[in-house]
DNA sequence: CATATCTTCGTTAACGTTACCGTAATTTAT
DNA sequence: ATAAATTACGGTAACGTTAACGAAGATATG
């Protein structure tokens, strides 16, 4: 049932219109040097035929192979969340080797805004082909982006969007909703009277946009909902441990709170100070499946960890990125994963599946 | 950094050789009419050059084009449950034909053994390079399996197991952890003299051996850690609504019930019977993500649904059939999708993630 | 009007592999 | 011994596309 298309090629297209195969490359790859009216009579069967070009014939006698760059973060000491992505872009590199495409990753210093300026002025005269960025800051990824759309570089962000920019597709978590999502889950076990504690921990913090749009999707909820809880807010400048346990501690001194949403994925930070200072009863939930994290989630300090697949972010990512300089597939302007909640029983799920892709 | 391997080809081994590229490409093949003396020769030098061959040129020549099937049950009236992996599996379809890879899929009735068994009859002569199996009914699956090894053909388990058959892998949920997992899930809003009801609705119950083994994992929790809480089973051996509602009454009417947990995706037809009954106090797990189990779900008829990324089931084993014969991937025998809790409040975003690929 | 410069197009050799066909070299049968 | 059959190998045309090179014909320049 069903497929008895012949097998046309440029041999064909060439045969009906009446001109080489040299001719019809050129209309194909739209190189100058054929007229107007052959470019349209070829162009015309083409699309009737539904011609399909042969990527594989295509890639064998195509000298030039792509090129493709990841730009992330490196994995830093207090957080080891971009080795996932890093490694889903990794796997990708492995797939496409054999199609002719070679991946590069080049890592700068999330503390370090200067470290990535440098970076982007260095991959930008590489002559990529696609670009896959985790812009963490937001005017300098600006920049960059511009730079890419004038060299017609396709652009790929994961991790965090930075919105109205002419980038091919952003690949990752809603992070309006997650911030939305979780406020829901805390919503479980609050009540009316008790304070929320949402922290966030960043050397950078005005610069790095992303966790300002989960604090406002989490107290979007509580807008609409309001039952007399309250909301409050402290910012970390520091991100080890040192520097958050003073923070920390000065807060709950004064004030008390029943529970602490952590912005990113050093909520670890704060279970071992809360483990450590016997804060028994407050409440803890963060972000990302990182070591460090599940550890804590075991031992009951963490009570919800939102998840986002990094390591798909990365495979995902790549691939959007080959379909589209290779097959021209369009996509979304924005791909977002799934929410997960891991909890303490599910877990191990979840690892499972991260480890065998 | 790195990557300075030039490309070594069938030429620079079979000049190394001194002999022809058509000699080199006989023991790549390993195909008669090579002497041992130098095939060993040949066969050392591709070992020393890490040699790989090019798989563009190698479909490019190649005249012969591969084949996959999938077998897999027809969607029912009672359950589009298998839409799901069909969709996945004609994803991988669209991406593959580029490769020289066609796909035919075969559907079954899983009420109707034989149309399972004819079914398979006709597959094994059309020679197919791999095939994708859904195997529900068990003794007649192993039937299959075993003439598939005789003609060395692969053959890769999705949505249920078989255990210890010699398929390349499966993949999709561990039923038995899931099982396990919904009990757990269960023990949060359960009460010590509560009654559970185990539902299986299948017209083939002993032969779908996949609800018997969440059955098990599902007892299993609760053998160990046992309060007091009845469990209880009920069987109902035909699928549509009236049927369905008869027995349930039947047994709601002399038993009081607190917990409902169906072994499959027609919870819906529970939750129906519930909604109409006014059962308000019973909570009711099921599985699968179909639209009619959202609807209870949204209602508050369904607590919680137990999801198996249906779609990329079937996506994910149709890649792995095709790196198995293209790239001769070794794979694990199992590979557990991970067992996402949807409720209320996150089904939106699995949704997204289901439709978007 | 001759020459130079474009524009438009065709010819052809790659790319790495497969597979068919042919032919020495070797073994077996007579 | 010679003929026949077998084994081991080389030569080469595909596969569909790219791109370098060159050759006409058209247009412009003096």
């Amino acid at each position: 049932m069903g497929g008895e298309e012949k097998l046309v090629g440029i041999k064909e297209i060439a045969r009906q219109a009446n001109v080489s195969i040299a001719t019809v490359d050129r209309v194909l790859n739209n190189r100058v040097g054929v007229s107007e009216k052959t470019k349209e009579k070829i162009l015309g069967i083409i699309k009737e035929l539904d011609y399909q070009p042969n990527i594989m014939a295509r890639r064998l006698s195509s000298k030039k192979t792509l090129k493709f760059a990841a730009i992330i973060p490196s994995v830093s000491q207090e957080s080891d969340y971009w080795s996932a992505p890093l490694k889903g872009i990794q796997q990708a590199s492995i797939e496409m080797k054999d199609y002719g495409v070679g991946i590069d990753i080049h890592l700068f210093d999330q503390n370090e805004k200067e470290s990535f300026i440098s970076l982007a002025k260095e991959v930008l005269v590489k002559g990529y082909n696609g670009i896959l960025l985790a812009p963490m800051f937001e005017a300098e990824s600006i920049d960059f982006i511009n730079e890419c759309e004038k060299l017609k570089i396709p652009v790929v962000f994961i991790n965090s969007d930075i919105k109205n920019q002419k980038t091919l597709t952003y690949i990752g978590p809603d992070l309006y909703q997650s911030g939305y999502l979780s406020a829901h889950l805390i919503s479980y076990f609050v009540k009316d009277a008790d304070q929320i504690l949402i922290v966030n921990i960043s050397k950078e913090i005005d610069r790095h946009h992303h966790l300002l749009r989960k604090e406002e999707g989490f107290r979007k909820y509580y807008t609409t909902k309001q039952r007399g809880t309250k909301i409050s807010k402290l910012d970390i400048h520091s991100t080890d441990y040192q520097s958050v346990k003073i923070e920390l501690a000065k807060y709950l001194e004064r004030e008390k709170v029943n529970v602490i949403f952590v912005t990113n994925s050093r909520v670890s930070t704060v279970a071992e100070f809360l483990d450590e200072g016997g804060y028994k009863n407050i409440k803890l939930v963060g972000y990302d499946f990182l070591e460090k994290n599940i550890f804590y989630l075991k031992k009951g300090t963490i009570d919800f960890l939102i998840c986002q697949k990094p390591q798909e972010q990365g495979y995902k990512g790549m691939m959007v990125l080959y379909n589209y300089v290779v097959h021209s597939t369009i996509v979304d302007r924005e791909y977002f994963m799934p929410i997960d909640i891991v909890t303490t029983e599910n877990y191990l799920y979840y690892k499972n599946y991260l480890n065998q892709n």
